[in-house]
Parts: structure tokens; C-alpha cells; sequence
DNA sequence: TTTTTATACATAAGATTATTATGTATAATT
DNA sequence: AATTATACATAATAATCTTATGTATAAAAA
């Protein structure tokens, strides 16, 4: 799912679900590809989502009731927006919540420091 | 591996080896269950290594060449001490370095503001 | 104008990692 | 005497990601 020029591609693993949520909390719908493109900038490269990741896992948010898509044709080709349902919504904050804890956690057990800004 | 209290299991995927390393590598030895009572301590309780995952992750690591094992019988009971070795010693930095890089770029990619102390 | 790159979706085989369950056994506590 | 804690280990299953493959249109470069 992750192409990271860093060494830390295991690390990334369970982070996708909450991407994509908190980039629909701020963008009312984006497509696939988009996604994808919004990562990398917001990395400064460091992350690419691989397509077999991704798409299987907008689909499964979609089917879990967090999504919901809708095809719209560009010319002939066709683009499949997603957005939040009320559901999907809420969920926003709750991952956001846990990975913060999350990184709390970690920074507790691996001994570092917050960071300062 | 993790059974996580909080709701972060899939977070904390990938974890495990720098949780390990960075432990010995302030510890000169330490065993199994040992290590899984450290972390429940240091995490307050938020995570409770699994053997499942604990003991063929030490079992990696030794066969990789970053841990050597050491067996001490207490009693009539085996511990098995681990303790790393000098490229273990080495890795330890990359993967703290890896996980501060990991966690810096999903706070730019997340929009979130890194914590104050 | 032809070739390459970018856009845009999707699935499938395989690998990795973790969960859950199971197994064995000793030591300490209730 | 029974339960809990200590201490190791492995195996079946599940979840997630990588890599590869497939299809197709649009734009840019050679």
C-alpha cells in the first residue's frame, strides 16, 4: 500500500483507513487518484499509495457504510468520488483520537520525547 | 501481538521489533516475559505484548542477527536472556529515527500539530 | 505522429505480521 | 488444594500490505 522511500513501510501499516478519512473530513469528496496525489504532496513524497491498497480499502469503508461513491465521467473516462457518510463522519475523530494516543503511548514505552515545534 | 485496551491494534502493527530493540538496548538483557511486563508498564497497561507474536518476533530478530540469546536455568524453570548484538545495537537508532520520521510525516499528512510537553 | 507518461479504475497471488488458541511446566499465592 | 503468575513455544487463522497484472483514456514529449 505504501511505497516510503524511508524504512519505515511496517510502521505504516493500519494508518491508511485514517488518511482517508481525515483528507474526505476536509475535502467533501475525492477521488482515488486524487487521494493518492494530496498523500504525496502532504509528505513531501515520503508516502505513495499503491492502488492495490488503496482501492481495496475504499471499498471496504464503502461497504462498511463510512463512504460513499459516486461515477462521474471526465470525457469517457470515468471518476469515482468518495465522501463521508454521518457515520464516517464521526469515525473521523475517533481515529484521530487513537492515533494520537497512540503515538503517546509509543513515545512512553520507547522513551522520547513530544516534539517541540 | 497487542491487546490493546484502546482501539489502536492496526496502529500498532510494525511496532514490535523498535519496542524490542530499544528496550535491550537499555536493559543489556531482558526476556520475554519480562519484556511484555515492561511495556505493559511503561504503556500503563494500554498494551499487553501477546506471546504469539512476542516470541517468534525475538526468534526473527535472533536469527537475523541483531539479538543472541542466552538460556538460565531458575530453578528447575528455563529463561531465556536476550541481548543485542553489535548490528542490533546499531539498529536500534535507525528504527527510533524511522519512527520519529514516520510519526512527523503522518502528523503533516493528518494536519496535526505536534504535541507540547 | 508515434511513443511515453499521466490519469483512473480494478483484482489476484503472495508475503508479512498479528490474533487467538493451544500446549507444557514450575513457582507462588490464596 | 486450587488458582494465579511465571515462562517458554507453536499452529491455525485473520488482516493488511506488496507486487504484479489488467484495461483504458488523455496528455505530453520525442
Amino acid at each position: 500500500m505504501y511505497n516510503c522511500p524511508m524504512h519505515s513501510k511496517q510502521l505504516l501499516k493500519g494508518t491508511l483507513q485514517t488518511i482517508i478519512l481525515k483528507l474526505l473530513s476536509e475535502h467533501k469528496r475525492m477521488y482515488g487518484y486524487e487521494i493518492t496525489q494530496q498523500v504525496k504532496l502532504l509528505s513531501e513524497g515520503k508516502i505513495s499509495l499503491t492502488e492495490g491498497a488503496l482501492y481495496p480499502a475504499l471499498h471496504k469503508l464503502e461497504a462498511e457504510g463510512l463512504l460513499i461513491s459516486e461515477k462521474v465521467y471526465i470525457g469517457k473516462r470515468v471518476r469515482k468520488y468518495y465522501s463521508l457518510t454521518q457515520t464516517g463522519s464521526n469515525t473521523v475523530t475517533t481515529k484521530l483520537k487513537e492515533f494520537s494516543d497512540f503515538v503517546s503511548t509509543m513515545q512512553a514505552v520507547l522513551n522520547l520525547e513530544p516534539k517541540l515545534k
